[in-house]
DNA sequence: CCAAAAGTGTTCGCAATACACCCATGT
DNA sequence: ACATGGGTGTATTGCGAACACTTTTGG
């Protein structure tokens, strides 16, 4: 076992090896044994609409209510290790295929109501997905819904689950400017105008197609262009362009 | 389908990784205990440069070096509550002299040699304080430390605290472009001189008076004159408007 | 008078917006 | 020919940077 003295805790037990006479800090008599999860805010664009994994809980609390996907950090492991892992586990989708970022923690006392747990909310995007991920091997079931039933009171969570998704909208719609996420939601070589309707979905708005066009390919080492192209649709119109995320291969 | 070459899925592993029959992550046989602490990352702008309370360890681990204050959450308190206590017991600083907001949660297995602890950090600000604040009752040693040393390494953290101020920087420094924290970090009089100065030393940079006389008085519900001046200094200078934050009495 | 600090005006360049227009395809 | 969507050109506007300038004080 990598990390031995990680192990040895007994639930209720103060550690045996803090002797400490602080009285505001890390007195070992202060010491109360959590359960810390981590929670998962999954978020791809179908059609055009944002939208969030959820998984219909099975037993209660709030059976039957859609809950975020989560479970319990193991002992020997890192918070954003346990999310990947729990990631992984319940839709099958591994890191090279999206990145978490850490949300936020919550830990009201009763937002469980069986047990005292802290949870590690992680945001996670893919890119659009055809079919929607299963859960790890039990009846639970998952399916992506809209953000929109959610935030619209529609579909109520389980837990403060609501709030956590609200949270991970705010930071994603917050980082869709001033990061470069958003190819994230697009897969591996994609046009231009999937990328637009990425950000009309998640910022709810309607873009200038010429404005983003240039906006988006005079930004440097956003995204290159393929020699390839895309066929029209039923009705016609000029082909678009393939494009890929980040710089040029052999660039800057 | 519209675009059928929406191969994303061609990379993916087969789903079938179910290696655990566990119903959504609660399994309790999967509940491991961990400790739960909050640590304050508060900062404050003294003499043109960017502070950071510390205390210095009296025990081991990490014996004699210095740490951001913090400390075990309660049963029955929720996060934000226990941060906002071990900020009132470690400084005497109260809510209402400073905001609490979230900066991100440190759970690496090995980042406490005594036990598994998974440590919410908080950053906090303050108005430019004249004595340091006080450790709540014990030998504890606090000061305000120049983020600049332990950024420039001349001033290493105990545990992970050192990525933990990073995060906390990074943080101030973003929402100080995008948010109205600034005059936290000033009494509720205030020059604009002041006020600059804040940016100035958070963003390592100079700004134009000028130029930030207009941005800070424009933008509106920002920043409201009173009637009262400030004598200028030993040098002469014309007297500088006092400003408190946010909109005028009746407005808006 | 000069120095120093507060505060205003003026100009320039860039970047976002609105929207006209051309390009390449299907029917 | 016409519709449809990809992509470019162009005029306008607003904002930030640079910096000259005015105002109000102390020496």
């Amino acid at each position: 076992m990598k990390y031995p003295r990680a192990v040895a805790l007994s639930s209720g037990e103060p550690p045996d090896t803090t002797p400490e006479p602080r009285p505001e800090g890390y007195n070992p008599s202060a010491f109360v044994p959590f359960a810390v999860t981590v929670d998962i805010v999954l978020m791809t664009v179908v059609e055009r609409s944002l939208k969030v994994l959820l998984i219909q809980r099975g037993h209660p609390p709030y059976e039957g209510a859609w809950a975020l996907p989560g479970g319990f950090v193991q002992p020997d492991e890192d918070l954003d290790s346990a999310a990947a892992r729990e990631l992984l586990e319940e839709t099958g989708i591994g890191h090279e295929r999206s990145r978490l970022l850490q949300i936020g923690s919550y830990g009201d006392p009763d937002r469980d109501p069986r047990m005292r747990v802290v949870t590690v909310a992680y945001g996670a995007i893919v890119a659009r997905l055809s079919d929607v991920p299963r859960g790890g091997g039990d009846a639970a079931h998952a399916e992506l819904m809209p953000v929109a039933d959610v935030q619209g009171d529609r579909l109520p969570l389980a837990f403060d689950h609501r709030r956590i998704v609200d949270d991970a909208v705010d930071r994603l719609r917050a980082d869709l400017e001033t990061t470069s996420i958003a190819h994230r939601f697009c897969p591996p070589e994609f046009t231009i105008r999937e990328l637009r309707e990425v950000y009309e979905a998640i910022w709810q708005t309607e873009l200038d197609s010429g404005n983003f066009q240039r906006k988006v390919t005079q930004r440097k080492g956003f995204i290159t262009p393929t020699d390839r192209r895309v066929p029209p649709g039923d009705k016609g119109g000029r082909p678009a362009t393939l494009w890929t995320a980040g710089e040029p291969e052999g660039a800057e």
